[in-house]
DNA sequence: CTTGAAAAGAACTGCCT
DNA sequence: AGGCAGTTCTTTTCAAG
């Protein structure tokens, strides 16, 4: 287990907020050196704590308009392995993230399309078609924030 | 709006797969040149589209290993207004992301804890405490796979 | 931990096709 | 649009305190 002092959750909750920002600039904030911030990140890293930065893409200026989250409750359990619903689902452009998940669903959806009509194509000829899919239920979104979450 | 032709999409997959590439890495399996790139990347950022990027923290390392979604019904509804919920909701820091949704929820959150004891101290003491909060269900994570979605 | 420096590489600018 | 050449900034590594 990797230990953490102050200055590291002071590090990670600074690159939560501007993850693009240099070593530099980072340091100027926490009163340490470039090459010593430059260490510490390497170290977060290597430790499996920062895993990189992913894209911030935003859907509604790619033109999907829509986003609904779907709760899967499979109908056939063991009769279609996990493994199949997962790669048939994994499949479908639209899905943005598979979610396996324990209580009252199976798995837990995140799906864009361009609009409802376009949703609805994608629910009836790609969900609805699923290998062992059994209930579905949606929950448009309408807003959403997100939040660095607990730092240590 | 802005119209994307082939490249600027090939680009977005590109990124998305390794959001941390230099331009001219980038442009090299584009065979565009290292300026060309990155004007395209301007381009995609002002128009809004690539909104930068986000810092990938593993909850886990961390010490976070229990993740849970909960679904949220409000109890009183119009008695207790949806800024009063979201202003309490964001003032719990183990709460990770806020969904406003329509459709069986409210809303769904997105809750890491250290473990399942104290996933139950967050749960008792701080959602279930929330100003309007009615019929609470929860999905606790399993594994999740996260995809980069339709582009354009 | 710090400062300073050096080399490599990436980001950015201007000009030209 | 795209490419080329050049400048600036950051990253990455080192030595020394």
């Amino acid at each position: 287990m990797t230990e953490l002092d102050e200055l590291d959750r002071a590090l990670l909750r600074a690159l939560a907020r501007d993850a693009m920002q240099s070593a530099g600039a980072l340091g100027r904030t926490l009163g340490l050196s470039q090459p010593a911030t430059w260490r510490r990140i390497r170290k977060l890293e290597s430790a499996g704590i920062l895993r990189g930065r992913r894209l911030r893409l935003n859907a509604e200026a790619l033109g999907f308009g829509v986003t609904v989250f779907l709760g899967v409750k499979l109908a056939t359990k063991g009769r279609v392995s996990l493994e199949d619903f997962e790669r048939a689902v994994s499949a479908i452009p639209e899905v943005q993230r598979v979610e396996h998940v324990l209580g009252m669903y199976d798995y837990r959806l995140r799906v864009v399309a361009r609009d409802l009509p376009d949703f609805e194509r994608v629910l009836r000829r790609r969900i609805m078609t699923l290998p062992g899919v059994g209930e579905v239920e949606a929950n448009v979104l309408l807003s959403e924030e997100r939040r660095a979450g607990p730092i240590g």
